[in-house]
Parts: structure tokens; C-alpha cells; sequence
DNA sequence: GCGACTCTACTACGAGACGTCGTACGACCC
DNA sequence: GGGTCGTACGACGTCTCGTAGTAGAGTCGC
């Protein structure tokens, strides 16, 4: 996955606050971000240029809206955190063999005892939820 | 924390593989390091200049071993990685109240239902031993 | 005591990422 | 048909990182 600079971050977090992905959203224009983002003070030009960017990092989709391109994000804001925390997780592979929860088991651990007590029942419910079959109603 | 780059990673690496941080170990010195990396055939002075960076970053820590450094690392790989796996979690908390388990609840659903089983299992048993008092024996 | 090593301290340089724009130019609205 | 708005490109300065070279000081064998 890319890595975000500080600027593009805050870009990405305004598509994310106003286009939700998958459920139809029309996203956001240069213009609509560069007014989300009028405390920084930054030309119509650099937050073309960045938004330009994600969309070659693949962070974002465009689509034309008459001469303009409006802008969404690729993934929703939780799948790209969870990706980056996939990615933290995998550099514990340190050229061993994978399969083997060395590491990576150990991070894992100190991982859980730092998130605060809700975030961890959360976690509890997610991983319970995972390995149920799945499929109850709400 | 600081962003690792590809050779500091490497180098880190070879720290983490050979001196665990707070059980005594006497690091590595420069040319250790070199060798160990000796595949990439990397001036003496080039990783040099990496264990200096990543001091200067905070990442290893170094002590006198006559007119040498010695370096290790400042801590263990799974502290590092469970460091990134937080920070990559506190994006979730783009400008929104802190406290609140929005995306961050959302992240944490998305990732526990990417790692593998077998580490689900390990997360859910930290999970289970933080809740727990803890102290029991073995 | 001198020369060969070995280390450290600095300095440097090129590539790539990023923040930040400016310019040129086509499309639209009144 | 002249502002206005939007896009496409190109650019520049700053940082980070990989990669080293050089200078100079400490060490050891003879």
C-alpha cells in the first residue's frame, strides 16, 4: 500500500468524511476539497496536484462530472488502516520462514495489551464474529 | 515512531536477530553489522552511516566497547511493530473526538478478519490473558 | 618509534517523495 | 467575447535514504 504524506492524509480524510466508497456517494471536486481544507490556505493547483497523486497511488477514484473530475476514495478509511496494520505485522517475517508465528505472534500479543479495554472487546467480538459462520441477521 | 527505509530495516534486522534489547547482549559493532550484511556488499562506512541515522532516530542505542560503538536495538522488533500497528490505528481518529470508537472500532473489525486463523487464536488468548488479573504462575 | 590497521566524525551527492505553485489552454456563462 | 473555472504539465525546494569518501585519532606489532 502507498504511504501518505501529511498533506495527503489530510485529502485523503476529507473524501473519507464526505464519500463514503461503496454506497453511492459523488464524491468530492478539487474545488470542494480545497474549501474543506481553506485554513491551510493552499492553491486550487496543489490540491489538484496531490489529489492527481492518489489517484496514481491508486488511494482515490475520479470520474468525470461534466468538465471536472470528482473524486472518491478507492477503500474506505477502516480497510486502508487495517492494511497498514497487515503491513506492520509483516515486516516481523525478518527474512525467517513464513507460516511460523514467531514474532509476529509476540507482536500480536503486545499489540493487545495496549489497546484500551473497549477497543480490545471490540477486537474479542470481531475475532468471535470471524469464526462464527457467520451469516446471522443483525 | 520513526519510518524505517529499506536498508535501516535491514540493518535493524540484524540487530534485532542477534541482541535482544533489555536481556543482557552486547550488540553489534559496525563491522559486524557489515558483515552480516555482507551479501549486499555495502561500504564500512555506509552502515556506518545507517546505525548513526537510526540513533539518531531513536531506534538502537549504543555504548563504548573500547575505541568501537557497540549498538542494539532500543527496543524488541514486537514492541516496533506493535508501535506501527497503533499508530496506523490513530489515523483513525482524523480530527474526530478521541474516546470514541468510530473508524477505529471499524479498523480493528476489518483487521481482525484479515489476519489467519492460527493468529486469530493468539490475538483472542492475549486478549483473554490482558483481560485476565494477571500474575499467575507459568 | 613507525607504519599498517581500524574506527569514528563529517561531509556529500543523487534519487525519489511531497508540499506547493505557476502557466498554458480549452470550455462555459452572460 | 471576455471573465471564470477546470485541467494538464512542468517545476522547484526540502527531506529522507542509500551510498560513500576523506581526514584524523587510537592501537598493535616489530
Amino acid at each position: 500500500m502507498a504511504r501518505l504524506g501529511e498533506l495527503e492524509r489530510a485529502v485523503m480524510d476529507v473524501l473519507w468524511a464526505r464519500g463514503t466508497p461503496e454506497p453511492p456517494s459523488d464524491g468530492a471536486t478539487v474545488r470542494e476539497v480545497t474549501d474543506a481544507l481553506a485554513d491551510r490556505d493552499l492553491a486550487y493547483t496543489t490540491v489538484m496536484t496531490v489529489l492527481d497523486r492518489l489517484a496514481g497511488k491508486g488511494m482515490v477514484v475520479r470520474q468525470r462530472d461534466g468538465r471536472a473530475w470528482r473524486y472518491q476514495p478507492a477503500a474506505p478509511r477502516e480497510a486502508y488502516i487495517a492494511q497498514l496494520m497487515l503491513e506492520a505485522l509483516d515486516i516481523a517475517q525478518a527474512g525467517e520462514a513464513a507460516a511460523e508465528t514467531g514474532d509476529r505472534g509476540a507482536a500480536l500479543v503486545r499489540f493487545a495489551r495496549s489497546v484500551t479495554g473497549q477497543e480490545a472487546e471490540l477486537l474479542r467480538a470481531a475475532l468471535e464474529e470471524q469464526s462464527r459462520p457467520a451469516g446471522e441477521g443483525t
